[in-house]
DNA sequence: GTCTATAGTGCGATAGAC
DNA sequence: GTCTATCGCACTATAGAC
């Protein structure tokens, strides 16, 4: 995270990133499938709250309201203690094209994740797929939002808002 | 398409997809930026029709209709005749990490040129931005199912679809 | 067109933990 | 004795600088 926001994403060279942490290139490689996934090795956390989240919703409630309380339960992660850091490595991903690419198919494996689980509460296709994706559409913008520079904003109010916002426009558009 | 097809898109290697047109790798990378942009090239023309299509809906008509109005348009892409080479390409995507990467990218750049339209007309951030991407998700949903193997689904069919699918999804989560 | 840096892989050797 | 982490080295392909 020092020396990519220091001198940018490619700039740092894998055995500079080895290096610092008193390894060589080659047992980098061994821990990470490429250079680009030492800043996602976190997310399998997020993708177990997520799925845990919509599974834990009572059988009873729509598949949408099952991916919102998914959605809650991973604010867990979003709380203010890491906001700052989320801030650092967000500034890192945007700034770099590959690792754009790497932040979306990470949200579309979130995405698959948390349609299987819907298939598995009896939501048949497409729908589990197409809420599922919905809801990925919620967390994005309101993860946008969240690690917004200046704002304080707060994780299930953004989600909330969120999903109000698409119900409006969803519903208004006869 | 046929080096990607028959050996995979990582044993083909950029020399021999350049010796095969006659020109040189150097040659290769001056039109593509990278190895993987030669099986993106005609994203641009998508993009132009689909935003093309948003913003030619009437005014009055909702933000989600409008984007509806666009994927319709999308579709003079998505007919009979492309049908064959459409999924010969989405085979050879499907089957590599780094070329699914790239397509969600391309999409959400779709979505991005969508949400700019939307803004132009006068449709306010967040929505504008969720709009977009509950059009995309519909719209990844639709292309999913008109290159699967063994049916003939209609374009226009496949969005209209989704979207119903979506709005009883969405209104019926209380 | 030429030259070069860097990412990433395959294989083998070594050392320590349990 | 087995398992796991690290390292060394050779090698290829992508991609960018000039």
């Amino acid at each position: 995270m020092v020396l990519f926001s220091q001198r940018g994403y490619e700039e740092a060279s894998v055995a500079q990133i080895a290096g610092r942490a008193g390894l060589t290139e080659r047992t980098f490689f061994r821990h990470f499938a490429d250079k680009r996934e030492v800043l996602f090795a976190g997310s399998d956390s997020l993708r177990d709250l997520l799925v845990s989240g919509v599974a834990s919703a009572p059988a009873s409630v729509a598949p949408l309201e099952a991916v919102t309380t998914g959605l809650m339960a991973a604010g867990t992660v979003f709380n203010q203690e890491r906001r700052s850091y989320s801030r650092q490595r967000q500034a890192i991903i945007a700034a770099n094209a590959e690792l754009r690419e790497r932040e979306l198919i990470k949200l579309a494996a979130l995405a698959s994740a948390v349609a299987e689980t819907l298939r598995r509460r009896g939501v048949p296709d497409p729908a589990a797929a197409l809420v599922a994706e919905t809801g990925m559409g919620i967390f994005r913008v309101a993860f946008e939002r969240w690690v917004d520079e200046g704002e304080q904003y707060d994780w299930a109010d953004l989600i909330r808002e969120s999903l109000g916002h698409l119900k409006e426009f969803v519903s208004t558009s006869s």
